[in-house]
RNA sequence: GCUCCCUUCGUCUAGUGGUUAGGACGCUGGCCUCUCACGCCGGUAACAGGGGUUCGAGUCCCCUAGGGAGUACCA
């Protein structure tokens, strides 16, 4: 048998990061094991479901990697194929024609609140004659006793009984079919092997086992996984920051460090913290995925973007950079090459968009000082260094970090002071601010031309502060 | 309310009857050092509570508490 997992989404939103985890859990068990991963659109929500949220998850999976083998699948290009089974389950007797009021059903419900039961449809319809040509819906007829055990991958054996389900509706008056009903089917028709999904459908699965009984087919195999929640224990909502995965690319995170985050969001395997894809589907195990929900963690997916933008190539870093850059209104092939500079700052980001912003520098000037740095800094003290590294630097021969790197050695030693006494003046005078690559590297990057400009004007800036003084 | 699910450091987790309860993020002390970062060495901090079972329980059972999901002519 081929194993056969899907990834069913409905398009009424971004994906997010939940959606994001499911769905890679669901696309490593089908690698891992040689079968197909299937992509479905649950749109029969014809209200929320828009075409624009159909690309943002296509987009979303893209970017990740979670590449599907057939699909997407479209449940509102299927209704025939509903109406079908539908009619059989009708011709069979397994389920009837319901012409109940809302008012009714709301009653009803109210009523059972007020028992302290559990609201359930009361089975009104289930023995009367509704007319075809009346406006109804049509209801399963769910048994009546009984127990339905699911043997959940992940939960392990769940049982429910059949008293605490009702009879649900699976097409509305308009003559839609409904979720619980369209899932077996497709499910069913795509020969889904594994159903891999979010543990809020838990709570379906008895009633989806029932349909299928009722068509005379075995279910799948199930694995509920737990839902993430905010770093504050709650429900992951805006509040909490990004929740859609086209927020973490504009973020500036790379996809390997949230796919890596995400699977390590209730599986581990031992202490290992890094994982390549190809290590996960080696690895991943469904069995071992927690039961428990858990906390996003923004912290540790920047440890884990840093970690891979300090592993990977300079090159693709800064290809990856460059629209980053872009959106700081620097145009990256008006200066230095970006791939150095990109290099330069690699240990130093913990995302893209942290490396644009700390090496904007290297393109365009800075509009002050950093006020904690030019106080330190860019004082009386730091005059004459300046002035000698200045001069030193217009009558360099050849700008490169060795030669760069020994003008500042040189300038220490004639001053007979600690390299940090030169080179923490202009690293402010170059780059604005305290913090920056090696200082070398640092003015190689920046060029002589406009080194030059900016240690004029930290010098400037001295002694107008002598002069403030005196 | 009812049904189902869940519960180890702040967070992600290891642990499957005998461990000084391990690792990672974070925080923190130090080393390295031209700054920041990286790297390295160290520290901090947890078995929700209560009953059993057992020679022995984070591990098995029960109860309580706390969290979550479902309870739609949403998916």
């Amino acid at each position: 048998m081929t194993v056969r997992t899907r990834f069913a989404p409905s398009p009424t939103g971004f994906l997010h990061v939940g959606g994001a985890r499911t769905a890679l859990f669901s696309w490593l068990y089908a690698r891992k094991h040689g079968g197909k991963f299937v992509l479905r659109i649950e749109d029969t929500d014809l209200e929320r479901s828009t075409m624009e949220s159909v690309n943002a998850i296509l987009e979303g999976m893209t970017w990740l990697g979670l590449e599907y083998d057939e699909g997407p699948f479209y449940q509102t290009k299927r209704f025939d194929r509903y109406d079908e089974v539908i009619q059989n389950l009708l011709e069979r007797g397994l389920a009837y024609r319901c012409n109940c009021s809302h008012e009714r059903l709301d009653k009803l419900r109210d009523e059972a609140m007020k028992r302290k039961e559990k609201p359930r449809y009361d089975g009104h319809c289930r023995d009367i004659e509704v007319s075809p040509d009346e406006p109804h819906v049509i209801r399963f007829r769910n048994p009546e006793t009984g127990v339905v055990a699911v043997d959940d991958l992940i939960r392990g054996r769940v049982t429910f009984n059949n008293e605490e389900l009702d009879d649900l509706i699976i097409r509305r008056t308009d003559g839609s079919p409904t979720y619980n009903l369209t899932v077996v089917v497709d499910d069913l028709d795509m020969k889904i092997t594994h159903v891999i999904r979010g543990d809020d459908h838990l709570n379906n699965t008895p009633r989806q086992i029932n349909i299928l009984q009722a068509l005379d087919a075995s279910p799948p195999i199930y694995g509920h996984v737990p839902m993430i929640l905010g770093d504050d224990g709650a429900r992951l909502s805006k509040r909490h920051g990004a929740v859609s995965v086209m927020e973490y690319r504009e973020a500036g995170f790379l996809p390997e460090a949230l796919l890596n985050y995400l699977v390590r969001l209730g599986w581990s395997h031992g202490d290992q913290e890094i994982f390549s894809v190809d290590e996960m589907i080696e690895l991943f195990d469904i069995d071992a995925v927690n039961k428990a929900a858990s906390c996003f963690n923004t912290d540790k997916l920047l440890w884990l973007n840093q970690h891979y933008i300090k592993q990977d190539d300079a090159k693709r870093i800064a290809h990856l950079l460059s629209p980053h850059m872009g959106n700081l209104g620097i145009d990256p092939s008006q200066g230095p090459d970006l791939v150095a500079v990109a290099e330069a700052h690699q240990e130093r980001a913990r995302s893209l968009v942290e490396m644009a912003e700390m090496s904007a520098f290297c393109y365009q000037d800075y509009e002050a000082f950093e006020e904690k740095a030019a106080k330190k800094h860019l004082r009386p003290a730091a005059r004459e260094p300046l002035e000698r590294i200045r001069e030193t630097l217009d009558s360099l021969g050849e700008w490169t970090e060795e030669t760069l790197h020994a003008a500042v050695e040189q300038v220490s030693a004639d001053l007979d002071v600690k390299m940090g006494k030169v080179a923490q003046p202009l690293r402010v005078a170059v780059a604005g601010r305290a913090a920056s690559p090696g200082i070398d590297v640092t003015l190689y990057l920046v060029g002589k031309e406009a080194s030059l400009q900016r240690i004029d004007k930290a010098l400037d800036y001295i002694r107008q502060r002598e002069a403030n003084a005196g």
